[in-house]
DNA sequence: TGGCAAAGTAGACAGCGTCAAGATACCCTT
DNA sequence: AAGGGTATCTTGACGCTGTCTACTTTGCCA
């Protein structure tokens, strides 16, 4: 996987350690002198962070909300005043996912020099990069709780929004002329997203694909893609 | 949803209820007379039965190892004696899972007088039943748990097993001259099986397309295989 | 300055997965 | 036919979990 992500970004990732010291999310923005002070100064954001960070690591199942206080530096109830339930928090999480993703995305997209077909190829590339770095939180964002409720609506549109950047590339590509007019540009995103998301899913499962061959796989379906956004004659 | 899988089965699937009665779990080997009988007589089978009926209904999070004892008639720690843990049970499950898609992709590639393309339509079509129709249990069956761990080793042989199947489609394609050279026909499964994945699982989570889509975006897609699949002049 | 709402705490409860020890039924050997 | 070992099933118990209720502390605004 190394190999995969040096050959997605510029520079190479710094070997980042993935559990950190609890005393980060202790009590930031209050003097140090109080060292354990009533009220934490910004207790919902330390707890969403503290998930993003054990979810990453361990796993959804890894996730307990009493450890989780515990870390955070508080009492096990306290997460009720911020989160209504254990899911709520789950929620929040999956929708800091498709916000990074989101800002991914919109970082590709405000390139306006960058020909379209080389714009696509670094989202996707992103996005593969995100879903092999992060493979728990990518499942969490893609499972079924969150989004066969409805009580989630905030996340699910989160979600959307960030499906729409990506459904934008493609209407760049028809007013640009280079979509032919039989195909729906939505269509293909879907499409295209379909697949980005299976490959990303089965890969990073290693469930048949080593994770080295994921780049040369999109990469293949990507130049495939190709001819289809050239307008039939 | 009711549409689509109408369409796509040649009879009409009758309402079948998903709650069975508990009576049916019970020791079904064991005479009548005998009301409480200390050996259930195929235990192991009665568990994954119920399991399977349990996830499908209420999804992995509402199979509980107590109600389960208690559905199938026994006592709590009665299932420990035959899967050591309850994610050993859940592997089953989602090894039956497998074993299902294999016999419905068997029973596809068994008819040598149907063209290939039509072999391969179907195949897609059946797929996409039944994951829309068990959306709880497909989740399962790709869920990370299940393959990161290596203890689950004969589950993700049984799941390979499936993939298999699907691969011979596609030698089939080369061995008949359908695939130019240029491609490998695994290549072409894993990409094909990675974007029909990622369709069934947007779809039955209903993340973006409405699931009466499927079936047309399916379709489409497959006929966008096609051209790939006669060789290059 | 008084009081109310927000934020945090402690206690309690039911449900869960699972370990340990004992009871029961089946089966194979002699 | 008897006996003993093994597979199967049971009850009891433990620690962990999510979450409800009631209480305390703090911050803020009228």
């Amino acid at each position: 996987m190394t190999q995969v992500l040096a050959t997605m970004t510029d520079k190479p990732v710094p070997p980042k350690p993935e559990a950190k010291p609890e005393a980060e999310y202790k009590a930031n923005n209050i003097p140090a002198s109080a060292n354990a002070p009533y009220h934490h100064g910004n207790l919902q954001l330390a707890l969403l962070n503290a998930s993003v960070d054990i979810i990453r690591a361990h796993g959804v199942a890894g996730l307990s909300l009493r450890k989780l206080a515990e870390v955070v530096g508080v009492s096990r109830t306290a997460p009720y005043h911020h989160f209504k339930d254990k899911e709520a928090l789950l929620a929040a999480v999956a929708a800091q996912g498709f916000e990074e993703l989101s800002g991914l995305l919109a970082k590709v997209i405000d390139q306006p020099d960058l020909p379209l077909m080389e714009q696509l190829n670094k989202a996707v590339l992103g996005y593969l990069k995100f879903a092999l770095t992060h493979p728990t939180q990518y499942e969490l964002m893609f499972g079924q709780t969150l989004w066969q409720a409805k009580q989630y609506a905030e996340f699910q549109r989160t979600a959307k929004d960030c499906f729409r950047q990506y459904v934008h590339l493609f209407e760049e590509f028809q007013r640009q002329g280079l979509i032919a007019n039989t195909h729906n540009p939505l269509r293909l995103a879907q499409m295209t997203w379909a697949s980005l998301h299976g490959l990303a899913k089965l890969a990073s499962d290693g469930i048949f694909a080593k994770e080295s061959d994921v780049h040369e796989i999109a990469l293949t379906a990507l130049q495939q893609l190709e001819p289809l956004l050239r307008p039939a004659p």
